[in-house]
DNA sequence: GTGAAAGCGCTAACAT
DNA sequence: ATGTTAGCGCTTTCAC
């Protein structure tokens, strides 16, 4: 009594009710030219592929072509409203060239992350790529050597690989432009644990932008935070506390802009009347929700997930070999915060 | 002198360099008891697949088994910050049968929709999990009827198909119970547009738990907002206004809560002492970062994609034939804003 | 123009 | 206990 799911129909299937070989229905469904075919019997396989709902295996494709036109994608997605874009970006990317993503989620534990590469590599991907929610170095397992794999989003310590990471530094110098634009001389810089790639880039960013426009550094005007909007509290309360505050904030994140917001606020003031405020990140939840909008430099996800898919597929193709690091923009997204 | 990747080693391989013959390193490899085999042998194949750095070819295996291990899970990932907990919970489940998920995204255009789930039959994938990012009613293409398929934080608008779906009344009873027990009489509600299955779900629980408390329903009390902190804040205001001013509010989800902090710390008034908030939906990004922390009733999104996969398996397993619903659970989150 | 045949890597029934 | 064989669905060469 239990249902049974029909077998998928198959070319033998078509072959058998066009009433030709399996090997003029392989030709006609795959558009070969290279062999030439009655167009009456093309037409025919056609229809009767169509009406009998058949569907190419994949799997068995693959087996015969060697070939299995998927890529795996490697991500921490437990902690990651991030990772969605990366993937976006990738998958689009995939589609273009009729590649496939096969995606694989780890928490950082390097046995399972070897384990997952594995299973991966039993389904015969042919690149991997390696995406981390927050940009720093990382060590991937041996294993990986074993087929093409990028990173994004991160690099490998020893620079083995090829990697595609956000151009912090760019970034950095975008948000102080932008202050600086809007007349401030009076910065005041929220930055993030100094041992992360994303606060070297974007400080260094923030002091040429300074120095280029003849402005003295004051050490005062830059202060680490605690990466959460507690610790944007705190920073921006200790600065707007100064003698001579700033008149503008620029936060190396967007939780800790959430923070500032906060701090600003208690205090009277206003947001961007007698405090600007830039952040970095654009996580939408927060810069599009908070009032005003947050004008934040946004980190190019769905480009790098992009640009890794097309890395690699330079790789796999030979087109590309070196271990290069490519290096993606940051735009600005105005809000209404500067 | 480009750089050839080896070909991988296949099962023949490892019979001819441990001399024994193709099937019986399939028998070793699967571990099947059926045929004996001399433990030296078994030892000696294993030993050399080892050597070798044997890897079995899923695709291969899932073509003689008839049996791809997969299920297909389609999502609308651009939008989803709630996605990415679905298919973690979707994952951790899937692997403890060892089945792989394999995800495609959609943006909610049917058309690719319907060419989305159209690849992942063309993998063979056992069955199909559809998972929207917000509660709602939808329509599958008819093609996902070609295997079984569940649906997650969704439901078929014909109800054909088995849905797991939050518990949205259960979740307005535990937020207004909480606010109850904290002695609060005067509830302002903010809800959502109340088309939603959300809105209309949690209203239900928010009302029929005063009743039982014997509080008597106050209409002003009720509004409606735009689904935003704009909206929140709007609404809040609006409540925090009236005469008789509510001394608790139950916002229908984070973002409008994001709102109405502001719309409260405005009015000089202080979280929880003099205003408490309760949220939905715990999106981390807000809920965890607004000051103080927001407490709120959170959407089960690991669970239910748990309890999809769990619901595919019994029903490709024959375990489960109807087209169940299953209702999941919202778990209050304690912070400090009640 | 069309079809027979071999092979992709793996499984399993069957014979030895 | 071990090996032979056919077959999973598809592709492609090569002879007709």
């Amino acid at each position: 009594m239990s249902k049974t799911t029909p077998r998928p129909v198959t070319m033998k299937d078509v072959a058998r009710h066009a009433g030709v070989s399996r090997t003029a229905v392989s030709l006609v469904l795959n558009g070969r030219d290279s062999v030439a075919l009655a167009d009456e019997t093309r037409a025919r396989v056609l229809a009767v592929a169509a009406e009998l709902g058949y569907r190419p295996n994949a799997g068995a494709r693959a087996l015969a072509n060697q070939r299995s036109d998927w890529y795996g994608l490697v991500t921490e997605i437990v902690t990651a409203p991030f990772a969605v874009d990366i993937i976006k970006g990738a998958q689009d990317r995939a589609h273009v060239d009729e590649k496939y993503l096969l995606i694989a989620s780890t928490e950082s534990d390097p046995a399972a992350e070897t384990a997952v590469i594995e299973r991966l590599l039993e389904q015969r991907v042919e690149g991997l790529l390696y995406a981390a929610t927050w940009h720093r170095a990382v060590t991937l397992p041996e294993i990986a050597r074993e087929v093409p794999t990028v990173l994004v989003n991160c690099f490998d310590r020893e620079g083995r690989f090829p990697a595609v990471v956000p151009d912090e530094r760019a970034g950095g110098r975008r948000a102080t432009e932008r202050l600086l634009a809007a007349g401030h001389r009076r910065i005041g810089f929220v930055n993030l644990d100094p041992d992360m790639p994303a606060a070297v880039g974007r400080r260094i960013g923030f002091h040429e932008t300074l120095r280029e426009a003849g402005i003295a550094n004051d050490e005062n005007l830059e202060i680490y935070g605690h990466a959460t909007a507690d610790g944007g509290y705190a920073a921006a309360s200790a600065l707007l506390d100064l003698a001579e505050p700033p008149t503008a904030l620029f936060c190396a994140n967007d939780r800790m802009a959430m923070g500032a917001y906060d701090a600003i606020k208690e205090r009277g003031l206003r947001i961007p009347h007698d405090v600007a405020v830039i952040g970095f990140d654009n996580q939408e939840l927060i810069a599009a929700y908070l009032r005003p909008g947050l004008t934040t430099v946004a980190l190019p996800f769905e480009t790098m997930g992009a640009k890794g898919v097309d890395l690699l597929a330079a790789i796999i193709t030979g087109q590309s070999t070196a271990t290069e690091t490519v290096t993606v923009d940051c735009p600005l997204l105005e809000r209404a915060s500067v």
